[in-house]
DNA sequence: CTGAAAGCGCTTACAG
DNA sequence: CTGAAAGCGCTTACAG
């Protein structure tokens, strides 16, 4: 293995001149550039970047802890972070949790003892027994994407998700909805509330049971509750999907029940993420500024808090019309 | 930050007896490691792992080229990887190319310089002008999950594609079907190849415009090439998708075309992955061995390869009977 | 079983 | 602009 002290050598310098050269941190006079350059080539030297890392105390990589990989939106999350990490010349470490404690923390465990330089936790988790390992974590810990039950004391950046329910809540209202459901995970009822209170703030007061809760967020778990639902209301004109799977769920529901989306229902979904185009129609969607959330948690983590610097960041998202709405009749 | 050299002051001993008791490669005497843990323990100290990897050489971290974590194959393989390398006691870090290899190239050089001990490159992509770098790397390189194009000098842990389409072909035989399509990615030729070798080792010969390219391997793309597939050839009784979205979208079409699948119209699609549940039946399906493939490529990574060892390996595929395939009438 | 020494390959003040 | 020295926090033979 070729080493500084080998291309100093074959350049007629000393290692640190090597060292200038290859930082630039220090300007070196062109002609021993060249010298050093031409050694560097003709060695194949690459610095040792596990030493150097021993030196300056940064490994430039940053973990990041998401759920899983599996379900699209953290997959955008990934590559999201993934981008603003290489814009800043940082790599990226990989940790999927499952929702698992045990896994979480022995992810963390390797990650001590300065692997990274910073950490990013994506997506809801169950934190809860890890809080003392990471508040005494000996690099920046960044929440993001979280809809609920943040653990106090860390710095966050995500989305307003009651605001993304308020404006499919106000989307529906405009084009004149009155009946409307709401199919949820059951972790979004924060995004079902926003919803509800877009219809409450126009006048109409969603029954208590408008929101069905699917057993589970899969296409199968959302198709049984919007057939359900659909049989229960038969005069329903609109759907708010809090989750994209559920969304396509809602239109197969309908299509089986000889319901056609948009002119006999409308939906709107949750995260316009690749599985909405399995539908074969465009849905309207709420959409979350992920590569914003990304680039402003990386930022955060990197940058050390200074007096004055926002710590918590919550995120605006839009309304994307597709072609799954449409008037009430 | 407390180092150990601390410790061992604390603990009255020498630096070494505490790296003796945190490796755990030299037996030490109960008593001062009592004393040591109860050190490390009042400390709170934690070994610094990138001093560890100067010292030792090994960064164990492993790095993983995947073309993309949005492709629900992709993102198992990823989760698999993780896994095993969890379970040796390395960490992932993760590069997604999408396919750009100007990115490739920036991320192999980020790998340069002893920061990861393997690498592991997923997916067909096209690594022409890398392999020089490749080739010189510091690091053993291992090529997994490859379907063709194989550049030629480096370990690789696959599937049996072409066996997987001869697969799908012979459970459609089977099943008595003769008059079958295949819709096809660009990139999947082998898994058509092999469809085509089982009807034809059965007696019969598929005509040559059998097997139907979607030009995008998107839902969009191919619902377009099955509708008209289907309609260019009515009397089709079976259809292979070499690709799990295709298999949704050929679904799809048959049921706009008023044909119920499997009644009507079998199919079998490639790789049970999650988006298969989208549509709503369990697809009859060609089952990649993903969690072996990612084991074994990760085994053949980290142990330096010596004569008689296995440089390369084939994994079969099987095939996992779903709802979508039934006799043909 | 424990201790003293050298070394892993860099960077960082600090002189010149 | 360039050089000599110390140090980052470990591990690894090697004596005792």
């Amino acid at each position: 293995m070729v080493t500084m002290q080998d291309v100093a050598e074959r350049a007629g310098v000393t290692k640190q001149t090597v060292s200038n050269v290859v930082t630039g941190r220090v300007a070196v006079r062109p002609a021993t550039e060249a010298r050093v350059r031409a050694a560097i080539a003709e060695l194949g030297y690459v610095p040792n970047l596990v030493a150097r890392s021993l030196a300056t105390g940064s490994s430039r990589t940053v973990g990041l802890f998401v759920p899983t990989v599996s379900v699209p939106f953290y997959a955008d999350v990934v590559e999201e972070v993934e981008d603003a990490l290489e814009e800043r010349g940082y790599r990226l470490l990989l940790c999927t949790t499952r929702l698992d404690g045990e896994r979480a923390r022995r992810h963390l465990a390797a990650l001590a003892g300065r692997s990274v330089d910073a950490l990013l936790i994506a997506g809801d988790q169950d934190l809860t027994g890890h809080l003392p390992l990471l508040a005494d974590a000996r690099f920046p810990v960044v929440l993001c994407a979280w809809e609920a039950a943040l653990p106090a004391g860390f710095p966050v950046v995500t989305v307003d998700y009651e605001h993304g329910g308020h404006l499919a809540g106000r989307h529906l209202r405009a084009l004149g909805h009155e009946r409307a459901l709401v199919l949820a995970s059951p972790a979004h009822t924060v995004r079902a509330a926003g919803f509800r209170r877009a219809f409450r703030e126009d006048g109409v007061e969603l029954p208590g049971d408008a929101v069905r809760t699917a057993a589970e967020p899969t296409f199968r778990g959302g198709f049984a509750a919007a057939l359900d639902a659909l049989r229960d209301r038969p005069d329903t004109t609109a759907v708010f999907a809090t989750h994209d799977v559920l969304a396509v769920a809602a239109v197969e529901a309908a299509r089986s029940l000889g319901r056609v989306v948009p002119d006999d229902l409308s939906v709107v979904a949750h995260d316009d993420t690749p599985a909405g185009l399995l539908s074969g129609t465009a849905l309207t969607s709420v959409t979350l500024p992920k590569r914003a959330m990304a680039r402003q948690a990386v930022d955060l983590a990197l940058a050390p808090a200074r007096p004055g610097t926002a710590v918590s960041r919550l995120l605006l998202p839009s309304l994307t019309p597709g072609e799954s709405t449409a008037p009430a009749r």
